[in-house]
DNA sequence: AATGAATGAGCATTCATTCAT
DNA sequence: GATGAATGAATGCTCATTCAT
C-alpha cells in the first residue's frame, strides 16, 4: 500500500552529484541548480532530502572518512608490523591504484578550504584530521626510536599528505604520477632515520 | 596644475583590505561592500581603481609572491652554501619570526582553491610554485649527492611547505608553534641523507 | 465487502491538525507538511481529503461558527429574558469557563485576517459574522427601550468581543483574565442605560 | 564631489509602497517585488535600503504611532478637562476626518496579526499598545468617579477602537459611517457612568 | 577622484499540489 | 485509502558592477 522508500539511494546519489560539481566548481560555485543537474534530479528534490547544501557536504566529509579508513583497512590487512602500518597509511592517501578517485582529491581540497570558514564543517574536518592523526601516532609510537616525538611526527606526515594533494592539483606539472607516495614515503623515512617497507602489489605507486 | 595622483596608494590600500577579508572569509564572500568597509573606502572607489574583484585578487598574489622573494633574500643574505640556502629558503616560508604576517597564509590556502577554479588565478599561482621550485632545484642541484632527483626533491619541499600551511590553519592543536620550520627541516634532510645548518638568529622557528 | 468510510474522521482530525498549526503560525505559515505532522498523517493524505488548504481552512470556520451557536444555546437555555440572553452571548464568546479552547481565539484573528485578503474566507466569515448580527440584533429588539438602535449596538457589542480577542492574544498584560466577559458586560448596560443579570455557573468569568 | 544622499526619501518611499501591498495582500503576500513595484523602485533598492522586509514593517509600525501620537496632540489641543482629552483620544482613532488614511486601519490589523506570531513585531506592536494604555489610564484616573479602575477601563476601550477596525474591514455591511466613534463614546460612557462631550470641528464623525 | 545609489541576474530555500506505487 | 517522493514556481535576499552626480 504505502511508497516505498528510496530516500538512502537518492541521497547517495545527490551526494554524488554535489561531489562531481564541487571538485570542479568549489563550494560556492555549487549551485543548488548544478548539483540537481549533475544528480540527474530537481532542484526541490535536493532540498526534500537535504536540509540545506551544507549538509550534503557534511554527509560527503563523513563519506570520505569512511572510504579512507576502509582503504587503509584494506591496506593494512595481516600487517603487523608498525612500520609496514605507516606505509599502507601512506600508499591509502595516496597510491594511485585501480580504486582512486581523482574527484577526491579536489573535493578534499575545497573541503580543507571551507573548513576555515564554515564552524560545521571546521568542527568535522578537524574531527577526521585529529582520527588520522591518532591513528598515525598509535602507529609511530610502536616503532622503538629514542629520539622521535610521535604526535610531531604524526602532524608532520598528515601535512606532507595535505601538501601533495595540493600541489597535484594546482601545479601538476612538478608533481608527476607516483611522485607523492614515494616522496612521503622518504620523508617519513628521515623523520624516523630508518627504513619503511616498499609498496605492495599492483598498487603503481 | 593637476592634483597630483593617489593612483598607486589607493590600489595598495584596496589589496590591504582584500587581504584581510580574503584571510577571514574566502574569495566567494570577500564581497565588494566588506572590502571597501575593510579599506576604508567606498564601494564605488574600489571599481574605479580596479577594473574587477579578480583583478584585485591577482594583484595580491604578485605582492604576495614579491614578498616571499624578498623575505628569502634577507634570510639567505651572504650565504653560499647551498644546505644554509636550502635552510633560509624553509625558514622564509615558516619561521614564524618578528615579520611574519599570520594573515599571509590564510590568503595564500584562500588562493590556492582558487587556483584550481579560475584559470587567470591557476595561471599566476602556478607561475609562482613554478618559480620557487627552480630555485629549490637550482639550491638542491648544487649539493653533491649522487642519489637525489632534483625535481623532485624540490616539489617534496614545496609539498610539506603548502601542507603545513594548511594544517596550522585547520587544526591548529595538533600544528603547535614551530612545529612547521622544524619538521619540514628535518623531512627535508631525510631526502637529501645529509643534516641542515641550525636557523639563525632571533627567528623564534 | 467494502471497509467502511473514514473519510469523517480524518476530515476532523486535519481540521484540529489545521487548528493548532493556524493558531501558532498563521495561515501561510501552516505548511502542508506542517499539518500532516500535527494531525499524525502524512502529507499525501490532507490533499486526499481536502482539495487544497483554503478547503480546510473553510471548514474549520464552518467548525467554529457551530461551536459558537451550540455554546450560547447550552449557555442560555431556558433563558427567556433579552436581557439574560444578551449577557449569555456575552459570555458564551467570552467566559472562560471549563469548556474553553484557548486555541480558538487565537484561530479566529487569524482568520479574520485572511478574511480581508481571501474571498472564499471573507464570504464565510461575514456570514458568520451577520448570523451573530442578526441574533444579537433580535436580542436587543427585545428589549423595550426606546432610544438605541438594536442594529447599532449589536455591532458595537460584537467589535467589543473582537477587540478583547486582539488584545488577550497581543498585549495580555493589559488584559488580565476575566476582564474581558466584564468590560464587554458594562460596555453593553452602558449602550443599553440597564444593568445585566449576572454571570451564571461556575464560569469563573 | 560626492553624490548628495536620498536615503530618507527612499526610505519613505518604500514605507509607502509597502503600505498599500501590506493593506492590500498582507505581510506573507507583501512580495519584494510587489514592493517594488508598488514604490516604482527595484527589488534591489528595496535591499540596499533597508536589511529585510520585516525592517521595513517594524519602520511602519514607528511611523503609525507617532501618526497617532500626532493626531491625538492635534485634536487634544486646548483641552484641559480629562473628559474632553478622552473624547479626543477616541476621535483621534475613529473619526474619519479630512485627514484620515483608510489604508492604516488595514495595515494596523494586519500588523497586529503578524504581532502574534513575530517577536519583533509583537515587541513594538506591544509597546505602542502599551504606551496608549498608559496614556488612557492617565486620562481616566484624572476623572473623580469613584468606582471606576482605570487599568480596566484603559483596556476596555482600547478593545473597543481595535474592534472597530477589524469589523469596519471585515462587515463593513454591519459597521456604517460614524458607527465607531458614536459607538465607542457610549460604551465609554457606560464605562465611566458620565457623559463625554461631542465631538468638535468638520470632523464628519 | 570619489561617492553611494541603482541594477538585475543569481542564489538557497520553501511549499502547495500531484501522482506513481 | 494511504504513502511519501517529486515537481517547479515563487520568495527573500545578495552582490559585482555601473553610473549619475
Amino acid at each position: 500500500m504505502a511508497r516505498p522508500s528510496n530516500r538512502e539511494a537518492r541521497r547517495k546519489q545527490i551526494v554524488d552529484g554535489f561531489q562531481k560539481v564541487l571538485a570542479a566548481n568549489g563550494y560556492e560555485r555549487a549551485t543548488t541548480a548544478s548539483i540537481a543537474e549533475s544528480a540527474g534530479l530537481t532542484t526541490g528534490l535536493i532540498h526534500y532530502h537535504f536540509g540545506s547544501k551544507l549538509e550534503i557536504l557534511l554527509e560527503l566529509v563523513a563519506t570520505i572518512g569512511a572510504e579512507l579508513e576502509a582503504r587503509f583497512q584494506r591496506m593494512s590487512e595481516g600487517e603487523d608490523l608498525a612500520l609496514a602500518q605507516l606505509a599502507a597509511f601512506i600508499d591509502s592517501r595516496l597510491a594511485r591504484g585501480h580504486d582512486a578517485k581523482p574527484d577526491l582529491v579536489a573535493c578534499w581540497v575545497a573541503i580543507g578550504t571551507e573548513a576555515v570558514r564554515i564552524p560545521e564543517v571546521g568542527q568535522v574536518y578537524g574531527d577526521l584530521m585529529l582520527a588520522q592523526h591518532r591513528q598515525l601516532q598509535d602507529i609511530v609510537s610502536r616503532i622503538p626510536l629514542s629520539d622521535v616525538e610521535p604526535a610531531e611526527v604524526a602532524t608532520a606526515i598528515l601535512a606532507a599528505i595535505e601538501g601533495c594533494y595540493q600541489l597535484a592539483l594546482t601545479v601538476p606539472e612538478i608533481a608527476p604520477t607516483g611522485f607523492a607516495s614515494r616522496s612521503v614515503r622518504r620523508m617519513t623515512e628521515g623523520l624516523l632515520h630508518c627504513k619503511l617497507p616498499g609498496p605492495k602489489g599492483r598498487a603503481d605507486s
